[in-house]
RNA sequence: CGGGGUGUGGCGCAGUUGGCUAGCGCGCCGCGUUUGGGACGCGGAGGUCGGAGGUUCAAGUCCUCUCACCCCGACCA
């Protein structure tokens, strides 16, 4: 991507309307625009961050025989109604509005029971399972109050998860697997140390859940965690999961934390609920047992850019920076020029992304917002670089830089993720 | 939903006790000088002050209503 044809620009000053750093610095940066309280749209350097996350979540989803599809946002409310989730008493963050003929419809919250009255259609033998489909959708929620910007919005990008399967062991199974596959989606996407896979509370069907909780001063959950054995306990089930792990509540460590993702074992209640059966081999109608499995997309993005950010702006990981380079032209003569572009195209083509700044402005303001749009690696083309035969590089999150010759920059780049 | 706060060019702000053509910085356009950490000079464009109603000779400044945004709380699979 050249710099000169990006629409977005980067500001001087921080948007007057928000305190959350996440949204101050993503908005600073062009990564993305405030349309309303709790709602905003993902501008090219921000769709790239989000596009990064989904790839990486979608590679651990069908590692685990995950199958994407895409659900409606526009939802029927006899589908909702046999779990009394329609009932705005019962869940009191519902868009509802009508169809021109006055149906009453309900725009997606979550997709759990349509997608499970979906596969209702396909799956009726125990031949036909198991089977675990997920998808990345935009969940519209009614908040009474948005905050901390896009880290708990109206209007929210998740991938969520769903698996079916015969027995309780196979579903257990499962599960286990899953909760692997986040651990490395986490670790993957950067804040694998600081996330802790935590016993919640269980809602309606389970004693305890388990999410996933990164340590954010942003966040909204306080946790209690124990970082040498790896025990994390949300405040709200404290008491009675500390008795059940056996541990004392004076050696766990109270952080604030935000839910990243959140994995729940419906065992058979949901869909006995739903009236949702399979035949089993002995020609049986028997309930299905049931996963659910949800991760933030955008709020992952949110976390990162609260925690990862310094004084001069973000500081993403390098799995899903927008782009790995942040290739600076400083002057214009035509050496400079020849040499900026061909190591651009060179880049390009190995599948290395670059935003290369080719605009016509001075050296500071590149630097500023090489810093700013926190793109892991800075290398700089000038003068100087191309007398001495080598690139200036500066890492992100170092203040050194060092120089390297065209080989030993491939090489550095290939490693980065 | 309760409490508090804020709405003035694209962004950040200032506008005294109401008073004449509504200012400043950034950004933007033009010309010139510059070019390794957000340059400088000169010349420009752009707002009717969130919206509606009212008081007044006169309203960005006062009153009423309303909309939006932010913060705290409540809420939060």
């Amino acid at each position: 991507m050249k710099y000169s044809q990006l629409f977005t620009k980067t500001s001087k000053t921080v948007p007057s309307d928000e305190t959350a750093r996440n949204a101050q610095l993503l908005i600073q940066a062009g990564f993305v625009h405030k349309e309303m309280a709790g709602v905003y749209a993902y501008l090219p350097l921000g769709l790239k961050v989000l596009e990064h996350i989904k790839n990486i979540v979608r590679e651990e989803m069908n590692a685990v025989n995950g199958q994407e599809l895409i659900m409606t946002n526009l939802q029927r409310p006899d589908v909702w109604q046999t779990t009394t989730r329609w009932d705005d008493e019962i869940v009191d963050i519902w868009f509802k509005t009508k169809l021109k003929d006055d149906t009453e419809i309900g725009l997606a919250w979550s997709h759990e029971e349509p997608i499970l009255n979906m596969m209702q259609q396909f799956v009726q033998s125990y031949k036909d399972l198991p089977v675990s489909v997920y998808q990345f959708q935009t969940k519209l929620r009614n908040e009474l109050r948005a905050k901390s910007g896009i880290m708990r919005g109206r209007e929210f990008l998740m991938k969520d998860m769903y698996s079916l399967h015969a027995s309780a062991e196979d579903l257990d199974n499962y599960y286990n697997q899953v909760k692997d596959a986040y651990t490395r989606v986490f670790e993957r996407v950067g804040i694998g140390s600081d996330t802790f896979l935590t016993f919640a509370s269980g809602g309606a069907f389970t004693k305890f859940s388990h999410e996933f909780q990164t340590i954010c001063a942003a966040g909204e959950d306080i946790l209690y965690i124990h970082r040498g054995k790896n025990i994390a306990v949300n405040e709200e089930v404290l008491d009675d999961a500390v008795q059940e792990l056996g541990v004392d509540k004076s050696e766990l460590e109270k952080v604030v934390s935000a839910e990243v993702g959140n994995i729940f074992n419906f065992g058979t209640d949901k869909s006995a609920q739903m009236g949702i059966y399979f035949t089993n081999a002995e020609g049986h109608q028997s309930p299905l047992y049931l996963g659910s499995y949800g991760i933030g997309i955008t709020r992952i993005m949110g976390v990162i850019a609260e925690k990862y950010s310094d004084d001069k702006g973000l500081v993403w990981p390098e799995s899903i920076a927008p782009a790995r380079v942040y290739l600076a032209r400083l002057g214009d003569t035509d050496e400079i020029v020849q040499a900026a572009d061909q190591l651009y195209a060179e880049l390009t083509a190995a599948n290395i992304g670059v935003l290369y700044d080719d605009r016509d402005v001075r050296p500071g303001e590149k630097f500023a917002d090489a810093d700013l749009l926190g793109i892991p690696m800075r290398v700089v083309i000038s003068e100087k670089t191309i007398s001495s035969n080598n690139y200036e590089c500066k890492r992100r999150r170092e203040s050194e830089v060092s120089f390297l010759n065209h080989q030993q920059l491939i090489e550095t780049l290939s490693v980065m993720s």
